[in-house]
DNA sequence: GTTGAGACTCAACGACTGTAGAGTGAATGG
DNA sequence: CCATTCACTCTACAGTCGTTGAGTCTCAAC
């Protein structure tokens, strides 16, 4: 009868996750560097060792739990500017810890401070590029930088002029501020 | 003759101000966690005791480095709006290195969080002053986030197409952004 | 010249960290 | 049923950190 429900590869599997999904939140919550081994082990009731067997080291650890989805502030696959700004209010949900603790690290460590710019760089010559004009590229780069201080201010900061606004609020109020960026 | 160059207190006095500046150097380069007591007293030519003799703690060492000058990225005394927007430019140069030494550390350092968001909401308080309207508040936010997020752009992470641009540049090509924002 | 203060160093502590290796016990496969 | 695999734990090492207390050496005051 296909074994019980937690055979030997699906308890690891599990167990992998549980660890994943703990040092997401604490490296969300915390930075990679007052980030400890242990503290994430105990967040997944697991012996700190079993953290090391699995990813081998902290910084593969934080590798695996940060990748997946991409920096939020402006991303899309290649949609028209216009539409891209109708969209601004998803992008100011709440965001996935991944991308939190990618961005907590960003400024004190060079690892994900290499990741977060190649990250935006990309988005902005993509932004660039649907934009098009003469510098364009600055003025992407500013529409990026934008997104990118609000999310701080509003996310990680909790700045108490935006700590209660709603994203859609948010977003109603930046547009036009993107728009002139955008049209030049 | 009033004695030689080096008086006891002016030792004294001249030793503390080479602590604090390696102190706010390291700080501003790795951040407070990453910055370590060893480090700083290498770089002032001095015993790792000494520090902790002259400041107390890290913590406190911190806090006297890091002291002083407001955090720029909109700051200004009450002044008008238009006056503000024209002066862009000067606050998107090189930041005084206790400045870039408490926005490294406003991600990771609880405390490094709290004084930068007092001091933002204080620009925020005193912007919105200035526009006066409807969602002041909510729109000065956004201006001083804007502004928090180029200058993260612009000197922390150091994205390619900022890396490059002159402050008045920049400035110039901001500043349409920051009006549709203050004008609403 | 002697004394005392004060700038500064030496050596070490205890705590915490990432990490490694040997071990345990259950479940798997023959 | 037995041998082996494998998820998992225990224990410990080596390094680094903030921090401390006792010391040294130099200069100023009497």
């Amino acid at each position: 009868m296909e074994g019980t429900p937690t055979s030997r590869a699906e308890r690891r599997r599990r167990t992998e996750e549980r660890i994943l999904s703990a040092a997401r939140a604490i490296f969300a919550e915390r930075g990679f560097q007052r980030t400890t081994i242990r503290a994430v082990a105990a967040a997944a009731e697991v012996d700190p060792a079993l953290v090391m067997q699995y990813f081998g080291s902290k910084q593969e650890l934080f590798e695996q739990a940060v990748r997946i989805p991409s920096i939020p502030p402006l991303d899309g696959e290649l949609e028209p500017v216009e539409e891209l700004l109708g969209r601004i209010g998803m992008k100011m949900g709440p965001l996935p810890q991944a991308t939190v603790a990618m961005m907590r690290s960003m400024l004190t460590h060079p690892d994900a401070a290499e990741e977060v710019r190649g990250k935006l760089d990309a988005q902005v010559a993509q932004l660039a590029d649907a934009i098009g004009s003469g510098d364009a590229e600055l003025r992407a780069a500013l529409m990026v930088s934008t997104m990118l201080g609000v999310t701080i201010a509003h996310q990680l900061l909790g700045l108490t002029a935006l700590r209660d606004a709603s994203p859609e609020r948010i977003a109603e109020a930046l547009r036009p501020s993107l728009r002139s960026l955008a049209d030049g």
